[in-house]
RNA sequence: GUGCCCGUAGCUCAACUGGAUAGAGCACCAGCCUUCUAAGCUGGGGGUUACAGGUUCGAUUCCUGUCGGGCACGCCA
């Protein structure tokens, strides 16, 4: 007989066919449940609670009905009508303990399904803007997007992760005039340096590298560089515009220098920090490209032939209200830049363009009232914007001490995503970060994180991981014996608990991907952990009897097995021992 | 002021998208190591799911209002 993979299916299967004799008429969704409690079996439908309305009739009196009508399985145990009128399955253990064999055979590749079918998904994520180190905020984003593309990938998604690169705004200019300004003062050119560009140190050593390497070949005298400029008290941001300015007509030739070396620079840098913390991207994309290749000339042209653009003030503004957004936005300044939403709507355009079935961004909450815009955009380009889904991530919030970890950008002095790595280790950080809710609030505890007790919960996952390779190291056999070893004497509490866990997790990757949750993986390996740590005081695994021993030994090898796997798609390790 | 998100045990959070008696960890109390890792396990107390209505067989979940918290409301990126 051919063994049943998915007992869902299965018996979602069998109860459609019961649908059909007792209601043919009736189209109702087939919802099975695993239960809270083992009394109501190993799974629960409701269908004859949807029915009782549009049949009339007593949920118990169609309960009754169905059951009769279910055909019969090999897997199924029996079934009980309980409480309003609830059907209530039991699998067969022989059927449950099969999934110990199906684990291990397919070893790392258990819980790969194929629900993506293979559609093309982009996942963008971090994207921070290179002008400076990441923070605790980008790492969440960071830990979130790249769990959540290794799940879509486990959920048989081709997915691509994708970094976009802020690398054609005013944000960039002002990191390489602050670099500039740096640079002068090393050679003994003082020029007051402005309240709103970049204070932190990294920007006095990228100053030190440009000195380092080419002397004095892009000093300028300081009357120069600060001309016609406006008092930083009379408007701030025009006394920027102005050095910025200076800046780019002093060097000349040479500003491209500047700005391309503190670009190349800050992103190598944020490269590392990111690969440091396992998150990798498949694409680096630029948003000077998108310029470059008059992508963004043409998304704001096909707008406006679609008549979704009009001219007021100087300035091209997109009518975004027609699309539900509070007010109609500026794509084009009155002094002719594109403004970043232009560049954004060609982003969007290109990434619809590159084919992709689903693309999913990955923004901080601060961005929500930026939702509205890119889809009216996708509309009014005659895009289908369902393919597109914003992800929100809330802030996380560091606590330190027991009291909030100050996150100030101005003065330089926020908590680096660097330095939380190396405080607490990249382990606890991925995982810390995902085992809340994204959409939720994230309380980041350092000191629990730190923690090297019972209080930390990676510890918890990790310990039961290496518990089981001590076993199986102790027991000195050949592990490939165990993918044959006969299961059928596992039949404890302890055990049907751990088979039914081993059961869900392929139905845990798919709910995961489906409602872009990861935490539901961390919230799994937990349970899972609980539950060996548990059967692991109760029993013992090297006992005499030969059989006994290998079920046993087969049955926490794939425990294992599965823990590697979660642990695996958070981007935590699984240490062999701790 | 307007819009979006949130409010669950003392604290930090779950609850399978509307299911059965709302669950974990921490903290607190009481136990378990001469046998595979005690970073573990077993048991205990702890709740009007912010509040008030509504929808229905059934609500922490959906709708309305109130209170409280967060975020966003540039020709910035």
């Amino acid at each position: 007989m051919t063994a049943v993979l998915n007992f869902k299916s299965h018996l979602s299967d069998l109860f459609a066919e019961a649908l059909r004799t007792v209601a043919p008429e009736q189209a109702a969704t087939i919802l099975l449940e695993r239960p809270k409690q083992a009394q109501h079996g190993d799974y629960s439908c409701n269908l004859a609670m949807q029915l009782a309305k549009p049949l009339r009739r007593s949920p118990r009196d169609i309960a009754q009905a169905l059951m009769a009508a279910l055909p019969a399985s090999g897997v199924v145990e029996k079934v009980e009508i309980a409480g309003t009128g609830f059907i209530n399955v039991f699998l067969t253990v022989a059927a449950k303990q099969s999934v110990v064999r199906g684990v291990l055979q397919a070893g790392a590749g258990y819980g790969h399904i194929r629900r993506g079918a293979g559609k093309k998904v982009q996942v963008e994520f971090v994207s921070a803007n290179p002008t400076g180190p990441l923070h605790v905020g980008h790492g969440r984003g960071a830990a979130y997007g790249a769990s959540l593309s290794n799940v879509l990938d486990a959920a048989g998604y081709a997915v691509t992760r994708e970094f976009y690169v802020n690398d054609a705004g005013r944000q960039m200019d002002i990191l390489a005039l602050s670099t500039w300004l740096r640079y002068l003062a090393l050679h003994g050119i003082s020029v007051p340096f402005p309240p709103n560009a970049y204070q932190g140190a990294y920007v006095r050593d990228m100053a030190q590298q440009i000195s380092a390497a080419h002397g004095a070949r892009y000093v300028r005298a300081a009357a120069e560089a600060m001309h016609s400029a406006p008092s930083v008290e009379e408007d701030a941001d025009a006394h920027l515009d102005a050095l910025i300015a200076n800046c780019k007509k002093l060097l000349g030739e040479d500003y491209a220098y500047i700005h391309n070396h503190v670009l190349t620079e800050q992103l190598g840098d944020c490269r590392n920090d990111l690969a440091e913390f396992g998150v990798h991207f498949d694409e680096w994309f630029s948003e000077q490209s998108l310029f470059d290749s008059g992508l963004v000339a043409r998304a704001v042209d096909t707008l406006k032939h679609g008549g979704h653009l009009y001219q007021q003030d100087g300035a091209l503004w997109f009518r975004s209200t027609t699309f539900g957004d509070e007010k109609d936005r500026v794509v084009q300044r009155e002094n002719g830049l594109y403004t970043y939403f232009a560049s954004d709507i060609a982003y969007h355009l290109n990434k619809f363009e590159r084919g992709f079935d689903r693309v999913i961004n990955i923004w901080g909450a601060d961005h929500h009232g930026y939702i509205a815009r890119v889809n009216g955009a996708l509309k009014a380009l005659g895009l289908d914007s369902d393919r597109l889904t914003i992800a929100l991530v809330q802030f996380a919030v560091l606590y330190r001490n027991g009291e909030k970890a100050a996150m100030s950008t101005r003065s330089g002095e926020f908590v680096t995503l660097r330095e939380l790595r190396n405080e607490v280790g990249n382990d606890a950080t991925r995982f810390f970060y995902v085992l809340r809710k994204s959409d939720q609030h994230l309380d980041f505890d350092m000191d629990l994180a730190k923690s090297q007790s019972n209080e930390n919960p990676v510890y918890y996952l990790q310990y039961a991981h290496a518990r089981i390779c001590s076993v199986l190291q102790q027991w000195q056999g050949d592990a490939a014996v165990l993918k044959q070893a006969d299961v059928g004497v596992l039949e404890s509490d302890y055990e049907k608990v751990l088979l039914q866990h081993l059961i869900d997790y392929p139905q845990v990757i798919e709910g995961a991907a489906e409602d872009l949750a990861p935490h539901l993986i961390a919230f799994y390996l937990k349970d899972l952990a609980a539950d060996f740590h548990s059967y692991y005081n109760a029993s013992r695994f090297l006992v005499e009897d030969e059989k006994v021993k290998q079920a046993r030994l087969a049955l926490i090898a794939a425990v294992a097995q599965v823990m590697r796997n979660g642990l695996a798609l958070l981007g935590v390790s699984a240490p062999e021992k701790m």
